[in-house]
DNA sequence: CAGTGAGCGAGCTTCCGCTTGACTT
């Protein structure tokens, strides 16, 4: 007896072959197999939402290959993963290989032999209020997507998008822009007084004036309470002491890793999980190709307790039996999650940092280790804090100092969760004070302050935003952030996002015709909706029904009503050489250019340069920093086509001591630098010593993974 | 390695959510 098994992940059925042994062949279908067709809406609307389901382009090989192992197999046991997608997946899957058997679908949320063999052996029927709930979902997107975009195309720009999920990452971006572009900056003073205790300095903070929070918007302000203090003495009023515990964060989930990648590792989330997905699948650690962290596309921070009993004997073994809690610490999801996979952590705790660091490439090694601390210190006691804090008094003003110091470091040993803002903690610890003592003065200390905006959304923060407000889903961050720079909707600059002209025009014609649907609640709506279907308790058409005619609506109205909008080009203070005109930035097929504001009588084109402070050793030129057309960066001579010097690393002043060309700096990705002369022909060609000791590794590693993979690939064509 | 934008109106663009690669120096 035979049984195919059949996964979302070829890494995921990797594993679980082998725990299944010899009378199971499992394969994987790489996510979805069947979706609504990329070229027609593919859903008839007078036909109660009917949808036509293709295959996904591209996906015929894998089809092909499941169905020839179908063939071969007695039983076919669907273990896609347990959500609403996935469920989805196990009911297409079984339309198109035509499953006769009713109990076809089984899952588990912890790949361990146990936990898969038992579902193995209790197979149950494809749950269809799921598969209807995603349905629902599916439809709905599209709708939004498909009927909104064309409209765009029509009335702004072609090649323009919008979407429930896109359209909210634009608004809030827009939102904040506005926001700071309204707020108005805010004097403000504080007061320190520095005292002696008479056993080392105390600072303590003005906090109360007469009872209430100063108010003190000027120096004027200030120094009237600069004068009022001048004969006032300073006295303890009170002094109380506590003991504060803090408790680590919980494990890594896609939107939090990204979030923390991008505050300490400076990552923007499509590097974050491309470098994750490396560890996933798997990096040879000298024993052979092991995965190195859990699955990177979760919202659940629930952990297997086999996992967490590794972790709590490490910590034990490694710091002493205090630093592991006598219960096991257990996270809660926060907020709508589906939990099909663990949190993500490493694949095991006694492969630390520092072992496999030899294998990794230096991105791959600091992710690692994030993951590995982070998931480590979850499993750790909280840290205990002793805390002091004293009143003082002078005249109708209140003081307070604070103090703290960790007694017992617990979690924080080995991870510290990074912070969006600065924020301000007192550490050290207060000299020895007693209560009614008189503190004589040292120096008052008047600082002045100005208000300040909210700051705009970094990766970090926009994912946190979009996921707090259940907008997007694990697997869709990253790609949401690319498809709204693509657009020319919003900029990243420096790490921040900036609306762009386009973006903004847009969203406000987006928030006139269809606020609803931008509307932040307007997802956690829909998903209430879909739990009913999901429960049974309502017709996924009748989500579909209650939708579109108002939508529908609107749609009407603003295809009447709209204006059709000419964006205005953005000026870049250059004048035309040709006809002085004012040069603009227009959007082309390879992404930003100048051109010249007379067009079409005067066609003058220029690509944007960045200039680079490098003089061109051949022509005394500057060295600027341009584009190709696949957007890769390189260096030119802005003499060009006068001049043909060209190099894709920076050039440096410094010609090659062997041809005499101008030399360039590389950086190699474990962040050292390598001057490297750009002549193809040079006799030197790149100078052997350095190519051989410090290529690392693991990228062989993985190029042989890589080429079996391909010969695979390639054999099973054939 | 260095392009491009209108309209003329071919034929195309576009959504969200599952997966992994395919090209590069």
């Amino acid at each position: 007896m035979k049984t195919l098994v059949i996964v979302e992940s070829p890494t995921k059925a990797k594993t679980i072959s082998k725990m299944l042994g010899r009378n199971y062949a499992v394969k994987s279908s790489f996510g979805h197999v069947r979706d609504l067709p990329k070229s027609t809406l593919g859903v008839d609307v007078e036909n109660h939402f009917e949808p036509r389901y293709i295959t996904i382009r591209g996906k015929g090989d894998v089809l092909k290959t499941l169905k020839d192992e179908a063939k071969k197999a007695d039983r076919i046991l669907l273990a896609s993963d347990p959500d609403r997608e996935g469920e989805a997946i196990a009911w297409h899957l079984r339309e198109h290989l035509r499953v006769t058997e009713e109990k076809c679908r089984i899952e588990f949320n912890e790949i361990t032999a146990e936990a898969v063999k038992r579902a193995a052996s209790t197979p149950r029927p494809i749950d269809m209020d799921r598969v209807e709930a995603q349905q629902a979902r599916r439809i709905l997107d599209r709708l939004v997507g498909y009927k909104i975009s064309p409209l765009l195309w029509k009335k702004v720009k072609k090649g323009l998008s919008a979407g429930r999920v896109q359209s909210v990452a634009v608004r809030l971006i827009c939102d904040r822009e506005e926001e700071i572009r309204n707020f108005i900056s805010e004097e403000y003073w504080t007061l320190a007084a520095h005292l002696d205790s008479g056993k080392g300095p105390v600072i303590a903070k003005l906090i109360k004036q007469a009872g209430k929070k100063p108010r003190l918007s000027s120096q004027d302000d200030m120094q009237n309470l600069l004068d009022y203090l001048a004969d006032k003495s300073y006295q303890v009023k009170s002094i109380q002491q506590k003991e504060k515990k803090r408790s680590a964060a919980p494990p890594f989930t896609t939107s939090t890793l990204q979030q923390e990648a991008s505050r300490r590792l400076g990552m923007v989330t499509r590097k974050t999980m491309q470098t994750a997905q490396q560890l996933y699948e798997g990096i040879n650690v000298g024993s052979g190709v092991v995965g190195l962290i859990t699955y990177m596309r979760t919202d659940s921070v629930r952990i297997a307790g086999q996992a967490q009993e590794e972790a709590r004997a490490f910590v034990t073994e490694k710091y002493g039996k205090d630093y592991v809690p006598p219960k096991p610490n257990i996270y809660a999801s926060r907020g709508r999650t589906q939990e099909a996979h663990e949190a993500i952590r490493p694949s095991s705790v006694a492969r630390t940092p520092g072992e496999v660091k030899p294998f990794l490439t230096p991105l791959q090694y600091k992710l690692y280790k994030l993951i590995w601390e982070r998931f480590v210190a979850s499993q750790m006691s909280p840290a205990i804090m002793d805390t002091v804090s004293v009143d003082i008094s002078a005249g109708v003003c209140l003081f307070k100092a604070s103090g703290s110091v960790v007694r017992f470091a617990g979690f924080m040993q080995v991870y510290i969760e990074g912070q969006d803002k600065e924020e301000e903690e007192e550490s050290g610890l207060l000299p020895p004070l007693q209560p009614e003592q008189i503190l004589p003065l040292i120096k008052l200390d008047p600082k002045q302050h100005f208000t300040q905006p909210p700051p705009r959304y970094t990766d970090a923060t926009l994912v946190k935003a979009l996921e707090e407000l259940g907008v997007g889903r694990p697997s869709t961050y990253a790609p949401t952030i690319d498809t709204i720079i693509n657009r020319n909707y919003v900029a990243r600059e420096a790490k921040q996002f900036y609306p762009t002209e386009l973006g903004q025009v847009v969203l406000s014609l987006l928030m006139e015709y269809f606020e609803s649907i931008l509307d932040t609640g307007f997802t956690a709506g829909m998903e209430s909706r879909l739990d009913l279907v999901e429960e049974g308790d309502l017709p996924w058409r009748q989500v579909l029904e209650d939708f579109y005619p108002p939508f529908y609506e609107a749609l009407q109205h603003a295809e009447a009503e709209m204006e059709k909008i000419v964006v205005a080009p953005e000026e870049s203070g250059e004048a035309c050489e040709k006809c002085g005109k004012p040069m603009v930035y227009r959007m082309g097929a390879y992404g930003r250019f100048l051109a010249c504001s007379g067009f079409p009588d005067c066609r003058n084109t220029k690509a944007i340069l960045i200039p680079t402070n490098v003089k061109c050793l051949a022509c005394g030129g500057n060295i600027v920093q341009r584009k190709t057309k696949t957007g890769r960066i390189f260096y030119g001579c802005d003499h060009y086509p006068g001049c043909a010097y060209v190099a894709w690393d920076l050039p440096i002043e410094k010609p090659c001591p062997v041809c005499g060309w101008q030399m360039t700096v590389r950086k190699l990705k474990n962040g050292e630098e390598q001057e490297v002369c750009p002549n193809k022909d040079c006799p030197a060609k790149g100078p052997a010593k350095p190519r051989t000791t410090r290529t690392p590794k693991e990228p062989k590693a993985v190029k042989e993974k890589k080429t079996t993979a391909k010969t695979k690939k390639t054999t099973s064509k054939k």
